[in-house]
DNA sequence: ATGATCTAACTAACTGGTTAATTAGACAAA
DNA sequence: TTTGTCTAATTAACCAGTTAGTTAGATCAT
């Protein structure tokens, strides 16, 4: 005999009919199984807490296959931050490229916005944990992305704003602090909601709680943005409404 | 949490009039030292990416003095996120049990929360990880402060919410919503921080941002909670008719 | 008061489990 | 054969936690 010790091969049974991860000729769909698999750990665990082993086992590959269609764990992060961000700018940016006047195209952008995280209930963990990072030096990924999404989104929403403002249809309000807090109310809610079933009774992500939630974040912002119809010229409250 | 060996201190008052020091510092100054050195390693890298070998060296200690003090990571951890809830519940309690109109009262509570979080910056990104952590099962951490600090202080807030709504003061919303949104605005901009440094062109925690920061979450807040002095029946919109 | 003894506070060096990453090669299809 | 996919096995580095002490001041016995 030539060979007295073999290593164990997992053979086959026979020509399996039935296409399966982790065997051969199915390039697409291991890389976005391994890419799903992180998107998944990368939320739950951060960056510096996922553990590639289990993006594998989650993924049903071989580790290696990993280091096959990406450089290391860090650019695997960035592959997973990039397709959330781009799809956030795409769905977004519909809104804010629409026809439409400066009310309905904020409620549009806010509604698009909180449509998108509802539908990837990982996203929100994942960018707010990229947004507490941003250490003044290496993070290219977190250059690319405000570059790439964040900047440009919020050009456009702050260009919305100050039309909205000029035209009466807004409060006077600063662009700066109010899209920072549009965004806030609706990603903290999806990011926080770990916590908040614990506070609460019900659980957050239950699809008629979502629905709730994104009523009570359209009419938090546009009770506070809005400029009352009837209004007299000055103002709502905040600036004493002198007006009867 | 549970420290186990807390060292103990000299208890004979009768000491050489000098304390003079050896090499050896004050035990609480060692302990003081890495909790605090703690609290900005875990608020930056999180519970995963702290390491414990950067908070020795960042508070000039032996790695071994750690475990001396603290059973292991975990319970340092602890230790510092336990602070962190306790001064914030110890803040907004003051607020929330004094003895004001409701609209008052609950200005003073997003006041002193915000005042809070801008004196510790190291506290929102802390607070921010561990509400999105919170995995059902282990972590007892959060268990204590949800039912020590978050559960108190929401209950009161709800509270302050019904009182104002059904004095005719505030518009109805509703507190499982609203008091997250106000967190929400107050955490984030703190928390994202160093992306929103990227974004805009200024410096969010200078000082005078920071100020600005605090009129604009009042401002938005109050106006879309605060039921208009004159308004009529008609009000504002959202309670009556859906607007969407 | 003096030396013996005790103990809290602290440290250098190490250990062993973990984990990101590599390697060498198998297998299939063109 | 060559090229693209994929894997078992391995490796080097890392890092939480331990160990086996040392140090200095306090207390005690004489």
């Amino acid at each position: 005999m030539a060979q007295l010790f073999r290593p164990r091969v997992a053979k086959h049974v026979a020509k399996p009919a039935a296409p399966r991860l982790g065997t051969r000729g199915q390039p697409e769909e291991s890389r976005a199984a391994i890419l799903q698999a992180a998107e998944k750990e990368f939320a739950e665990q951060g960056v510096a807490g996922a553990r590639t082993d289990a993006i594998a086992r989650a993924a049903k590959v071989n580790k290696a296959l990993i280091y096959y269609y990406f450089q290391d764990k860090d650019s695997l992060y960035g592959a997973v931050l990039d397709t959330a961000f781009a799809g956030l700018k795409m769905q977004v940016f519909t809104a804010l490229d629409s026809k439409l006047s400066p009310r309905e195209k904020l409620v549009a952008y806010v509604s698009v916005y909180f449509d998108f995280l509802a539908a990837h209930p990982l996203y929100p963990r994942l960018m707010q944990r990229e947004m507490m990072r941003a250490r003044d030096g290496q993070s290219t990924i977190i250059d690319k992305i405000v570059k790439d999404s964040m900047r440009p989104i919020f050009g456009k929403v702050s260009a919305v704003l100050e039309e909205g403002i000029s035209s009466g249809d807004f409060r006077k309000v600063d662009p700066a602090h109010f899209v920072p807090s549009m965004v806030a109310m609706i990603v903290f809610y999806f990011s926080s909601a770990p916590v908040i079933q614990r506070i609460v009774r019900f659980d957050p992500l239950a699809p008629e709680r979502v629905a709730e939630r994104k009523a009570a974040v359209l009419d938090f912002i546009t009770a506070a943005l809005f400029q009352p119809p009837n209004g007299g010229a000055r103002a709502r409250s905040g600036i004493q409404g002198e007006r009867k």
